[in-house]
DNA sequence: TATTGTTATACTCTATAACTATA
DNA sequence: TATAGTTATAGAGTATAACAATA
């Protein structure tokens, strides 16, 4: 097979590898910027014995009291079966209750209980320092921008 | 448990839940907002048989000649057992030439194929034009206040 | 019959250890 | 001995089918 870009005998390229074409992809820089604020993240989340999905739960449970586990897993975009062991490790660990609703006693009324409720708050300023930190030098109106740029990625997106 | 937040009978949640915390991080958004970009992409992608992974193999190669598996690997942050499939289903298609270095017969040069540099013409033309449609109504100086949003955030991160 | 939650399972991605061949 | 590429394998994360209990 014929080949292009090759000098007669194989060549070791230099050091550093050039990213020219990636880096002019916006979505490039999107996800690798995200993929850091993510790993960076789970740093901050590690102290309180929560990943990134667990987190989410919590807070959509405390700010959703009486959520079923259906509702929950549509929210997070995650499949019912792989809600089910977030549900029971959040349970096990005393920081949610699974009630049945007395309406219709094949659904859960999910909630936090005190103990979920104090460390939800915790590690809900704790992800706010981190964001604060992590995007310090961003003027006010600079942060609205970026706000602005991705709700209208939400927009153009699934055309 | 004791509970908060909780009316005496368990009870159902209002249809549409509430994403107020969450949606006040900025490091949600960001993620939602690739997770959208990825979909699209991978989208855009599935014409050409590539993945969002073979595909910036293929980018690389291609802007570097010559470059071995371990250095692609690093460049593209992905652990060398892993790349050898993607090298693998490149080469396999024809895309990608390995060449045995004479001065050191252990590393491979890897170039694109005549049919790989024609097919990463056409792919990154798709990208591009998928990155327009998506991006579309920003502004150039927004655009560039978001990219040095995102420039800021690597600087920030890993502190 | 349809829905909630569940189990079992499969498929993709990613991570680690150990091997081979070359240096 | 050290490194490049490879194999095998294990662990996440995610997706689908089918079941029991309830509606």
């Amino acid at each position: 097979m014929s080949r292009v870009n090759r000098p007669s005998a194989p060549q070791a390229a230099a050091h550093v590898p050039s990213f020219t074409t990636l880096r002019r992809l916006l979505g490039y820089r999107l996800r690798r910027a995200t993929m850091l604020v993510q790993s960076d993240l789970a740093e901050t989340l590690k102290p309180f014995e929560l990943r990134m999905i667990t987190f989410s739960a919590l807070v959509l449970i405390r700010d959703n009291p009486g959520l079923s586990q259906s509702q929950l897993a549509a929210a997070m975009d995650v499949e019912r079966p792989n809600l089910v062991v977030i549900v029971d490790e959040l349970e096990t660990r005393g920081l949610i209750a699974r009630d049945r609703l007395a309406t219709d006693r094949r659904t859960y009324a999910l909630t936090v209980t005190e103990a979920g409720d104090r460390l939800c708050a915790e590690v809900v300023a704790a992800v706010e320092a981190h964001e604060a930190r992590l995007f310090d030098g961003l003027t006010e109106a600079e942060r609205k921008t970026v706000e602005a740029a991705l709700a209208l990625i939400h927009r153009n997106a699934k055309g």
